[in-house]
DNA sequence: TTGTACGCGTTATCAG
DNA sequence: CTGATAACGCGTACAA
């Protein structure tokens, strides 16, 4: 048997021990010691004891794949995600979902998503890994037919701030609209009457929240939606910065500008820039998801910020309780969380109007 | 058994196809799918047909659980990194390597380290993953403890921009220091004299090319090492600004600044306006790694990019390879890449001095 | 070129 | 509470 660089061969420890060995090293049964590691009820103090001590003197670690097979499930989730060019959001994803995982011993297999959805690349990506269940982020988990298939293949899965939560699943959910609101009220007080937004990515469920809570705080001070004022973006720098081109250049320039994310506020900034226009003193700009270029730019940006880490993190654990057979209260199948409002100078003064 | 949320036991497809059911219906034994599946030489073109038609109709998928205990590997790899706030080199690793193992039919398993290395934690990482290789990222592919136990464990690994190569070992690596040096000489073509200079973090391998660089532009244009010019950072945004601070509070500041990545110039950016100075005609500013700041900055910075996902991926792609025992060339196992220069305004304009 | 039979290290059934 | 023993699905000597 050949094998590559590295190779390890003559200077190997001794293979892992086998559940076999420990048995015998405990004077138990394969089963027993099974039923040690599984942490099942009925095992008396002393055997599991002796059980233990002889899984640590060997240092005995199941084999995942005899597990896998034997037991019919794998011990591992997917997430699946797109990858946009700012990877703020997916990252804190990552990280929630990934310290969920490991806390419960379960492996996770990433599986990035182009803007057109792939479907026999997901199915593919099941058969292969053959996960337990699936976290879905946004804007995948309002796929219907990522749903679908999921469900097809028998894979549970949870959604990441979905549009909707699906009554018997299991969702964390951010309260944009209300967060979009209070930026758009926190606009106001500063005396702007003409406020430009430049929409999110159609396909994020988001995007239709944070125009809801912008239109909502206008509303709610008496002013009429203007469709010239609202433009249309992807979430993108260069959409930002397309689309400020377009509500800077109206006779009636917007005094403040609010950009669905932080990217495509970082490129009204640029285009600020461009026409000579101060921030803030001739245009506020506030941007959404407080990622990391929101305190590079200059001046740094007003942004609201999402638990998206800990969202993740509380989703996944939900899923694997639920995966391992446990109930899951109704309080913990639909989480929402609150959105934080950073206020930066990008926003900072009055408009000088 | 019970299941959880989203149970589909009553909706749910067949279960998969097995091998010995593909070989039923092709009229074969189980070996012959094997060796089909396997891509394995001999089997006749008539039988190879039949047993693909098989495979079609069933929908079959070898089970990786049963083919990693069978077979003894896992057909997975594990990619060990260090996650800091500035994704960028990572998330460019990441891209390289998963796209490695998309290819070649393995799974990618991910290890975020800490700082300071948990040994233990890695070494549990590999038996809870049984991983068939690791791709280690900077700085952990410098790191000997690591390496030494990724050897005792018998898990070959590959490096993405190592110190130096180990000889019979597996290295991807971006010339640094000439594209330091070169970057310097562009500032020294801008009539630059004196360039201040901010180290990245002492763990990372680049940061001492980085200086290496630039100290051989100073020479050759016959300039001396000044220390006082000289700042020791850790590549990220509050040790830019700390080193900033330092550098542009001396007498006879600086009128350049080299800072050793983008996150540490976007530090000095930061602070050159608290100090009311002009970019680029009161200081110029450089940083390292063309990541996604670099653009959003204003002005924005002239920096050097790596070509880091192709470099992953091809040392991915080296490392499989050498995995199924294939041989791989000498010249693909130390690779070297040319980094690019990008101009930027952040450099732009001849010192007024 | 093809097939048989065994083993991989667990989990799970069911009897003690 | 504990233990034989049969799966699980595939790779691989070895034989044909």
């Amino acid at each position: 048997m050949k094998r590559g660089l590295n190779d390890s061969k003559t200077n190997a420890t001794a293979p892992r021990a086998t559940i076999v060995e420990v048995a015998a090293a405990a004077g138990v049964s394969i089963k027993t010691v099974s039923r040690v590691v599984n942490r099942e009820a009925s095992v008396s103090d002393r055997t599991r004891e002796k059980v233990e001590a002889a899984i640590q003197a060997l240092g005995y670690r199941p084999n995942p794949s005899a597990r896998s097979l034997a037991g019919n499930r794998s011990y591992s989730l997917g997430i699946l995600y797109q990858a946009p060019r700012e990877f703020g959001y997916v990252r804190n994803a990552l990280d929630g979902v990934m310290a969920a995982c490991e806390a419960e011993g379960y492996a996770l297999l990433m599986r990035p998503c182009q803007d057109v959805l792939d479907l026999d690349g997901v199915d593919q990506f099941l058969a292969q890994t053959r996960i337990d269940g699936a976290v879905l982020t946004a804007p995948i988990c309002d796929d219907d037919q990522v749903m679908a298939l999921l469900t097809e293949r028998g894979v549970p899965f949870c959604q990441l701030s979905p549009a909707a939560h699906r009554p018997g699943g299991l969702s964390a959910h951010a309260d944009d609209e209300p967060a979009s609101r209070a930026l758009t009220e926190h606009l106001l007080s500063l005396g702007h009457r003409r406020i430009g937004f430049i929409l999110g990515h159609p396909d994020h469920s988001s995007s239709a929240q944070r125009l809801a809570g912008y239109l909502r705080a206008l509303k709610r001070h008496g002013l009429r939606k203007d469709a010239g004022l609202i433009a249309q973006g992807y979430f993108e720098f260069e959409s930002g910065k397309a689309c400020a081109r377009r509500l800077l250049k109206r006779k009636h320039r917007p005094t403040a500008i609010f950009a669905s994310n932080d990217e495509m506020a970082s490129g009204v900034l640029y285009v600020a820039r461009e026409l000579g226009l101060k921030v803030p003193e001739d245009l506020s700009i506030v941007g959404f998801d407080d990622s990391m270029v929101a305190e590079r730019t200059w001046p740094p940006l007003t942004t609201v910020r999402q638990p998206v880490t800990a969202m993740a993190d509380a989703i996944t654990r939900s899923l694997i309780k639920s995966l391992r057979g446990h109930p899951v209260a109704a309080k913990d199948q639909e989480r929402h969380y609150d959105c934080e409002l950073v206020l930066r100078a990008s926003s900072g003064i009055a408009p000088s109007e």
